[in-house]
DNA sequence: ATGAAAGTTTAGCCTCTGCTAAATTTGAAT
DNA sequence: ATTCAAATTTAGCAGAGGCTAAACTTTCAT
């Protein structure tokens, strides 16, 4: 029954492209927490002037953003004040920080240099499931002397 | 000088960031090529309603993407036929192929699951360098007897 | 204490990628 | 040959994520 075939790859194809699309907009989410985070870390306060040169865009595109994330219970913010995260936002810069950390060190110890290693992280850090984030963790356990 | 490299280094992180984001346009074109590929392969002609179905998206979606495919010289269509792709519509779909069949066999290599590593490839698919794909490369032939 | 610089916000615009509903064309069965 | 279902296209809408320019706060020096 080659219909049914047909269906049945269409509807696992179009599960697998749903998900990186939908992967999309949390990735920007994850990116502007994650680097809100740095940010505060760095020093002590995040202006949304240092975010927007660090992300290399406009201020009022921040603004906008900060207010999607607000909804979304990840930041807090008053008017021209600096900007917060909420303890949402906290976890999941953290979580963000460490699958980071171990895709940037995964690539590294598989021989790749660092500035590539930097940069490709950037980009596979949010397609990266947790199956495959434990498998690299394996491949570091058993690759770092 | 704080201040210097404070610029270096939000220069060196827009940079990344911005590649990231100009990445996702083209990776929906290549996409969108490699899956008229695929089809083309399978049944001989590709209609907009398969890569509808597969893509899961509406065909309306479907059709204004492929005018932009068109401008691009990745595919040719007249109104109401087939979708084709153009020799650089070709290249591209048998590049990104071998660029997925790498990273999805790397995956497995690495003990990720059939499932994951489907879904996992595609996402990462895009994000990968050619010197990540050459060290993925590199460990495949050291791992696969 | 005030005025300029720095930072933030608003307003209004754009493109991309999606959608639904309605029109149109094609192709196949009667 | 006609008709009808399936495929395609058009029209019009929405939301995300960008931008610039102009208005508005805050802060800091003098």
């Amino acid at each position: 029954m080659p219909g049914k075939a047909r269906t049945t790859k269409a509807k696992l194809q179009s599960a697998a492209f749903r998900r990186t699309r939908s992967d999309h907009s949390k990735e920007l989410a994850a990116d502007y927490v994650e680097l809100i985070a740095d940010i505060i870390d760095e020093r002590g306060t995040a202006r949304g002037t240092d975010v927007a040169l660090r992300l290399g865009v406009a201020n009022a595109t921040v603004v906008k953003m900060l207010k999607r994330l607000t909804d979304m219970g990840l930041v807090t913010q008053e008017p021209y004040r600096p900007i917060d995260l909420t303890g949402e936002g906290w976890l999941m810069a953290e979580t963000g920080r460490k699958k980071h950390q171990i895709v940037e060190r995964f690539l590294l110890a598989l021989g790749v240099g660092e500035e590539t290693a930097r940069i490709d992280s950037e980009g596979i850090e949010h397609h990266v499931s947790d199956e495959t984030l434990k498998a690299m963790g394996r491949f570091l356990a058993r690759n770092s002397s």
